[in-house]
DNA sequence: GTATTATATAAGTATATGCTTATATTCTTA
DNA sequence: TAAGAATATAAGCATATACTTATATAATAC
């Protein structure tokens, strides 16, 4: 891959780098889902939510389908819930090196 | 994990969606490197490439250590070019999905 | 055709982010 | 001690991001 590939990455990392789009995720992560279902699920504005879900889709991590007047929301690649747990370790790393350290001292 | 978490994801990867880190995370990939190599490899002003350094150790995706006037950065957990690795995968994929539509069309 | 529903998009505003230039701090050497 | 090197931090400014309110668009029902 080359090197604008650091752009590719950082707009994909950008793109999940917020909790309401993680939110989505959570919910996609059941499978596909009615975008009146989400907005519940993730609380705030109905526009904020939409517009989240263009971020999302944009960066091609979400895919739309019209259904009527409703619109489902799935997730292209279930990679993607691989990345969200190796975060989740990271993040436990810390948080118990950090208590380490705070018994150390 | 709590609810608070999708905050400390978020936050996590902001610190990894920008160009210069993934660049910066690239030469921290063969091992611990000095602030003096780093620049160069990276490109642009040095306080520049520090200010990044900060957000990376804020983050606690790197950290440092001084040896005199010099300071080197490793990364604190490895797993975290697991997650980039996935990354590109989810990358090629859309990439190639792309072609496939361009075909059809 | 009108009214309602579901959702996307626009516009405005506040805050965050990113880069550059300048400066501060620490360490080493002469 | 002064000078130079290495790096962190501050300040300024432009641009990006995020949320709210308003509006547009498409689908459905009567």
């Amino acid at each position: 891959m080359k090197s604008e590939s650091l752009e590719l990455k950082a707009e994909m990392l950008k793109a999940l780098a917020h909790p309401t789009r993680l939110k989505i995720l959570e919910k996609l992560q059941d499978g596909p889902c009615c975008v009146c279902k989400i907005i519940p699920y993730v609380g705030g504005e109905q526009s904020n939510v939409s517009h989240h879900l263009a971020i999302l889709k944009r960066a091609g991590i979400v895919r739309d389908k019209k259904k009527g007047k409703e619109v489902w929301y799935e997730v292209c690649d279930p990679a993607v819930f691989s990345l969200l747990r190796i975060i989740n370790q990271i993040i436990l790393k810390n948080l118990k090196n950090k208590q380490k350290i705070m018994e150390v001292l």
